[in-house]
DNA sequence: CTGAAATCAGTAATCATTACTGTTTTCTAA
DNA sequence: TTAGAAAACAGTAATGATTACTGATTTCAG
């Protein structure tokens, strides 16, 4: 199955780029929809899903029930508002030695790890 | 709304008990179901919650899209297999000093934060 | 330029979870 | 002990995110 390019597939990871919210398949429906009238939403999470599976983008599942994508493919960290549900980047280092803290009681293949950190945000917190 | 006592919420937290693999709503129903026989999925819903509310229990993401109930409370860290779906703990020790790291260049209140590792269990590591 | 493969739009189906409703259970206080 | 208000229940319907299906359209190698 190899992929083709596909002009969706292309509008949907320029919007992407184009935000640092972390905007989940559905916004990302509403918006692209704007320059692009009758993109379907099965599209939009066919393309998401595969550009993830391709590296291009990260999913997101900050716990909040929803699926969340980035076009920032580097490791860090993310915050999430308990209040507003927003979702922030941190600027933190990686803490990946915390994989290898993990594997020294386990018996199995630590391969990664998952964080993300919750509060209230900046904005609901004045 | 003071909570009145019931049969139910009893047998779902004792079953709960009982386990350590953390299981799904859905387990948790089909388990109970063999010693309750009528009990409903919703009524084994609302106890979780209310359990977790009360924090009697944990509720567990772990990024599979299914809840996972735990009835240890105490902070600890867990493994889910990427091939089996089995959620495991991990001994370790608390890392929650990250929270402060997390905290240093971020403009808002951080209360706490999530981490589950993933990769291949030992089972499936055979 | 052609045709097989990939992708699409639109829609139906799935799956976990929550909401609703009329009935039953719990438990306080008379 | 018992009445009755509040809480919880069983059963079922609704919701919301995501995935699967289908016949039409687009892509692109030969």
């Amino acid at each position: 199955m190899a992929i083709k390019h596909s002009r969706q597939r292309q509008v949907i990871k320029d919007f992407l780029m184009t935000r640092h919210d972390h905007p989940t398949a559905d916004v990302v429906y509403t918006n692209v929809r704007q320059e692009y009238p009758n993109i379907s939403l099965g599209t939009v999470y066919r393309n998401l899903t595969l550009l993830a599976d391709m590296g291009e983008i990260t999913r997101l599942r900050v716990g909040d029930g929803v699926d969340h994508f980035d076009a920032d493919t580097s490791r860090h960290y993310h915050f999430i508002c308990s209040k507003c549900g927003q979702v922030t980047d941190l600027k933190m280092d990686n803490i990946d030695d915390i994989v290898d803290i993990a594997g020294l009681n386990f018996n199995g293949e630590i391969q990664g790890h998952m964080t993300y950190f919750y509060g209230i945000c900046g904005n609901c917190n004045k």
